[in-house]
DNA sequence: ATTAGCACTCGTTAACAAGGAGTGCTAACA
DNA sequence: TGTTAGCACTCCTTGTTAACGAGTGCTAAT
């Protein structure tokens, strides 16, 4: 349907925008050495392409931009990955160089890397818990009447609650109930954890325990609780200096979002492996309705567990964040998988 | 040196200024039922608070703000602690009704109340670790070489790593370590496990478990990572709305340094206990010398572990953020000594 | 000591003109 | 038929000017 100049002459302005973030008018890009016609020209075909909806103007007599679907076209069409200089490549690796002992650390430094690179925001969702199996549950004493108890999973991840310890309940007791649930609970998935406890547990222990049913209580509280995933941050205020947000009215909901967990999980939480893009008003907050999120997934053993995230204005290097994103996604799968 | 009339008009002129945000001129107070003399009068006595340093003008003949010397001595002789209505206090108190199962939810919902309350950003810092004392020390092992090593203070915190098993040590051999380990550490404060295993452990080591070094350098590695405190933030946008942050030049650099942890730290960590108030300028930090700082301490078992802060700008609502501080940090200590 | 009166300063707002960047359209051109 | 030069037109930006209002400092009268 579009003319070859067409295509060209919407990739050429879509790259210009995202660099000047001013409209772009037919005069400077006939300046362009790869382009041979006139301004004249150009304004017809830019007319034509607005007048099909891929680009805007601001007002009557101004350059273009492109809208919404003009992105959208350029990025699912007009895409072309870009090599990363060799200096850039190095860059990225020596971030990675130094030995995390924590996954957690791994997973900041990630978000860290990712948004200084791409001067975005950079959000990664942490492994999703409920998927991994638990290790060992232990209860440590920390009072009379508290105790901590302990989850390990499989993956090496530590939950922890303290639970209040019912005056009835005396301490062999505690340690027999922590024995039943670990002979019966190793390897339980997190998310069977509650329905385990009360279809088999509680038969168990109305046999072998006294006044168990308030410990339980606390206990069946300390183990639903696991949490929404862990979200961390890069860059969180990179966006701040974008032209697009100088005023403040657009950055407080903005920013706002970025606080409330579970709008951000709803958000980039998807079902799908490799690079999504979203555009605007394609994600569903309005308050992000200026920005794009870029996504794709990590795994861990080969099955996707977490996402990695870039938040940019709608005007946002697309090449660039997109190679970023998977090469940075793939080396924390890498550090992932052989680290831990 | 000031006579009444001047800390009158002083207190009125802050007072004002603190609500409205715009300069305070003589016609203005002159207004007000309790003010029995003339503009003429009192632009006499503004003259000459401005001599003495106290307020200032934004251009020549413009109103008066106050000068941070004015907010000092505002602060310092003027500030009347306020009377929160019956409806705040039961507003306060119901956000406090929820029976927290975890230390962690309760000082996040404290900082979320205290800058509801305060429409300024409000800052926890979690409870000194240091001091708190060991009370168990757990390996877990998770696969042929990575363990987690658990940690558990005597005030219920949990702290983690995981570590690599080096290839000569086995099973038994851990297992009596970290025997050892409980033997000789439990009771210890945190800050000086990293010496107690340096002076004592390792002699005591090199006599029961052969290769024990490189587990060593692990173990020391992730006892004496007991990191800095945790930070939690309360309304962290806040500040955003105040209108001498409308230009975002300003902000960038303010929620730049809320998201550095160190400077944070360095910024409320403080010695003396009680409601403390540093003014603009007297922030060592340059990001924040628009702003005003208001710590105070909490504490547990009558000693003082934490710190809760507001942040707002200097043209803040002293007397009624003082209060709520005040209120706040007490119902703070109050629920976590009888709680934890 | 207080205050009314007045000249003066400065920020804000509105109106207006000039310049520039850009467009759409028309007519000429290859 | 596609391309382009030329031109009128729109709209933003910038600068100028004028008017107004809020506020001050000073002087002189009370």
């Amino acid at each position: 349907m579009l003319t070859e100049r067409q295509l060209f002459l919407l990739q050429v302005l879509v790259d210009d925008y995202i660099l000047s973030a001013e409209p772009i008018g037919s005069r400077s890009i006939s300046k362009r050495e790869d382009i041979h016609f006139s301004p004249a020209t150009i304004r017809n075909e830019l007319a034509d392409l607005e007048e099909m909806g891929f680009l805007e103007k601001t007002h009557l007599s101004s350059g273009r931009i492109p809208s919404e679907k003009g992105y959208r076209f350029y990025v699912d069409h007009l895409l072309s990955p870009i090599l990363l200089s060799d200096d850039e490549m190095r860059n990225i690796r020596k971030a990675y160089t130094e030995r995390y002992y924590e996954a957690e650390k791994l997973i900041e430094t990630t978000a860290q890397i990712l948004s200084d690179f791409t001067n975005c925001t950079a959000i990664v969702l942490g492994p999703e818990l409920l998927d991994t199996k638990l290790k060992h549950i232990q209860m440590i004493r920390l009072s009379e009447n508290r105790a901590v108890l302990i989850i390990v999973t499989d993956t090496g991840h530590v939950e922890n609650r303290v639970v209040a310890l019912p005056d009835e309940v005396n301490g062999s007791e505690i340690e027999r109930m922590v024995n039943i649930l670990n002979e019966r609970l190793i390897g339980v998935p997190l998310y069977q954890l509650k329905v385990r406890l009360q279809q088999e547990i509680h038969a168990v222990l109305n046999e072998h325990i006294h006044h168990y049913e308030r410990m339980m209580i606390e206990i069946e509280h300390a183990l639903s609780v696991n949490g929404p995933d862990q979200i961390y941050y890069g860059g969180k205020n990179n966006i701040l200096s974008q032209p697009e947000f100088r005023d403040i009215n657009k950055v407080i909901p903005l920013l706002n979002v970025l606080e409330k967990k579970d709008l951000i999980h709803g958000l980039l939480r998807s079902p799908k492996s490799g690079i999504q893009i979203k555009i605007g008003k394609e994600n569903k907050l309005v308050a992000i309705e200026d920005c794009s999120v870029i996504t794709t997934t990590y795994s861990v053993d080969s099955e996707h567990v977490g996402t990695v995230a870039v938040i940019g204005p709608k005007r946002m290097a697309y090449p660039r964040v997109v190679t970023l994103l998977d090469i940075i996604s793939k080396s924390l799968t890498n550090n992932l998988n052989s680290n831990y």
